[in-house]
DNA sequence: CCGAATCCGAAACGATACTG
DNA sequence: CAGTATCGTTTCGGATTCGG
C-alpha cells in the first residue's frame, strides 16, 4: 500500500495538514488525548499523569481542545471544585487516527537515535 | 477497535510521543514527507510545491529529517548544482503512519471549524 | 541552483504567585 | 481543587544577505 487510502496525493492545494498540526502538533495535546482515552479525568489527575506539564499549559491546552470539540469540560460547582474532562466522539476518532503514529514512534525511536548518532559522526557533520 | 493496536495504554512512563512530536510535529516536516512520498524531488521543486516555506525553513527541516534517517540527500556536483531528496524506507513507513491523521484532518476540519465558532459564541467565551 | 549565516520579531513554554 | 495573572526564557520562523 503505497498510495491508497492516505491523506491525498500531496499534489493538491495549500494542504490542510498544517491546520491539523497547528491543533495537535503542539507539545501536549496528543498526550492529553491519549490519557483521556482511558476515560474521564479530573484536572489534577491529568496534572499528575502527564507529568512535566505546568498548570498553565494544562489549562491552555485543555481550553484549546475543548474549543476544537475534542473534549468536554464538565464543572460540578461544589466545594471543593470538581471539573471533569472527557473525550467527545470526535476526540476518540482523533485518538484512533493518531494511534499509528504513536505505534510508529515506539517502533522507530531507537533506529532514529542510531541515525542521528551516525549523522553526527559523519565527517561533514554540522558544527552545532 | 477502541483500545487495541494503538500506541499503548497511556499509563506507561514519561511517554515517547513527545519525542516524535518534537521531530515531526513542527510546521513543515510532515508536509515535506508527504510531497516526497510521490518520488524524489529537488530543492527548488520542494520550495515551489510546499509553497509558503522559506528557504531557511526548507533547509533546516530537510537537514533534520536527513539526520533522523527519514530522507536522503544526494548531491550531484555539477553546474548548475543538483540536489535530490528522497524518502528512506523508514521515511516511507512514517508517511504511512501519518496517513490516518491526514485523513482524519480532511474529514474533520469543517466540524472543528464549527466547534470553534460555537465555542466562541458561547456567553462564557474567553475574551481574546 | 543550493544553500549558510545573521538578525529580529513573534509565539510558545515554564516558574511562580495569587484567587474563588 | 481548579484555575488566572504576570514575568522571563527559549524556540520558531521570516527576511535578508552572502558564498560555492
Amino acid at each position: 500500500m503505497s498510495d491508497t487510502a492516505d491523506g491525498g496525493p500531496a499534489s493538491e492545494e495549500p494542504c490542510r495538514a498544517r491546520e491539523v498540526l497547528g491543533m495537535v502538533g503542539d507539545k501536549w495535546s496528543l498526550l492529553i488525548v491519549r490519557h483521556l482515552s482511558e476515560g474521564p479525568r479530573r484536572f489534577t489527575e491529568l496534572k499528575r499523569s502527564v507529568e512535566g506539564i505546568s498548570q498553565r499549559m494544562l489549562t491552555v491546552t485543555l481550553r484549546g481542545l475543548e474549543r476544537d470539540g475534542i473534549l468536554t469540560r464538565t464543572v460540578r460547582n461544589v466545594m471543593p471544585p470538581h471539573v471533569s474532562y472527557e473525550l467527545t466522539p470526535m476526540g476518540r476518532s482523533l485518538r484512533e487516527a493518531t494511534a499509528p503514529l504513536l505505534e510508529w514512534s515506539t517502533a522507530h525511536l531507537a533506529r532514529i537515535g542510531a541515525a542521528r548518532a551516525a549523522y553526527d559522526a559523519r565527517p561533514d557533520a554540522p558544527p552545532a
